[in-house]
DNA sequence: AACTTTGTTCAAAAAAACTTGAACAAAATG
DNA sequence: CATTTTGTTCAAGTTTTTTTGAACAAAGTT
């Protein structure tokens, strides 16, 4: 007898699909594959799923569904859901898409703003070092303008999430700012 | 004599550091390490340069920087600039964030976004296809909800440009927003 | 036309990212 | 307290992405 293939309740269609929709999005956004898979099947699923079934289910390993639920749950794209009588933790998918994007901003975008700031910082220190006077000027003006990029994301990211919840929001000295939309 | 080690006009310390500021940028939104770098070299430098210029003064293949300077021009991040006298192609970046990201967004995301819609539609005929006919409610509200975020990213496209660009900005359509901002 | 310059292509090498699974820790159960 | 259940960690294996460089094409020079 052939070794039994395992009671596996196979994705359906419709839930590899949908599943594949989120493994692109992850990819887009780089997370990795399996990332995108545990969200997925979480999405598709009417009920909170356990670790194990995840594994199951999805057929990837125990080392894959660990790692990606601690990304998850840093994001804050997936939420402990608790079961009675039962000693596994469950999981169900954040669906708010304004905090899902508030949870990527805050963990993979505003580190890289922040530590961007003291860069630019040491950068105009580095210039003022130099030996060459003359390019002292350009280089100067290039910081600059690295410097009002940053300013306009960071100014960027409240509207983001305002549009996204649908919140009113202003920005603090913003004053210089014509009547956006 | 040892080798003569090539009179490559090393990159300064704090060219170093903002070509950094830019390969780490790069990284962020998954475009290679060879990209920021020659992107990064032609921020820092007041002439546009050759292709040689950058091959030598990154000290990165040949093959490389074709290919990232490929990709560069298909987002619109540099522009050619002709010299007199030169048969070369020499390169300039792009300075206008707001051109800079619309070029980001039109060659990375929107294809996404399409594709996406098409996508959805081809998982809500494989749902109303499925057996299961208990979970169809679910499964169509899932559906329902990926939609719903679908068309809110394509709203935000266009206030992302407009705050970029200074320009005011109103949606066909958007009665339905209440004043943002 | 032969030669040089300029840049592209692409298969192979190198590097980076991801996944696996076995060993391990922590906590509940009997 | 020994055992089982549940989940984490991490070194090694796998896959994917990126880089390299040699061969090639295109166009300009002499």
């Amino acid at each position: 007898m052939p070794a039994t293939q395992s009671d596996t309740p196979t994705l359906s269609a419709w839930e590899t699909s949908m599943i594949d929709v989120f493994v692109r999005a992850a990819s887009l956004i780089g997370l990795p594959r399996s990332i995108g898979e545990i969200y997925g099947l979480l999405f598709c699923t009417p009920q909170a799923l356990s670790f194990d079934e995840l594994v199951e289910r999805l057929q990837i390993s125990k080392g894959s569904v660990s790692q990606g639920l601690k990304v998850l749950r840093q994001l804050g794209a997936v939420k402990l859901h608790y079961v009675p009588g039962s000693r596994r933790d469950h999981y169900q998918p954040e669906l708010s898409m304004k905090r899902l994007v508030r949870g990527f901003i805050k963990d993979q975008f505003e580190p890289h703003l922040l530590s961007g700031s003291q860069r630019l910082d040491n950068i105009e220190a580095l210039i003022q070092e130099a030996g060459d006077e003359a390019s002292h000027a350009h280089a100067l003006s290039r910081l600059g303008t690295l410097r009002s990029w940053q300013k306009r994301t960071r100014k960027l990211m409240p509207i983001v999430m305002a549009v996204l919840g649908g919140a009113k929001f202003f920005d603090k000295e913003s004053t210089d700012q014509e009547t956006i939309i």
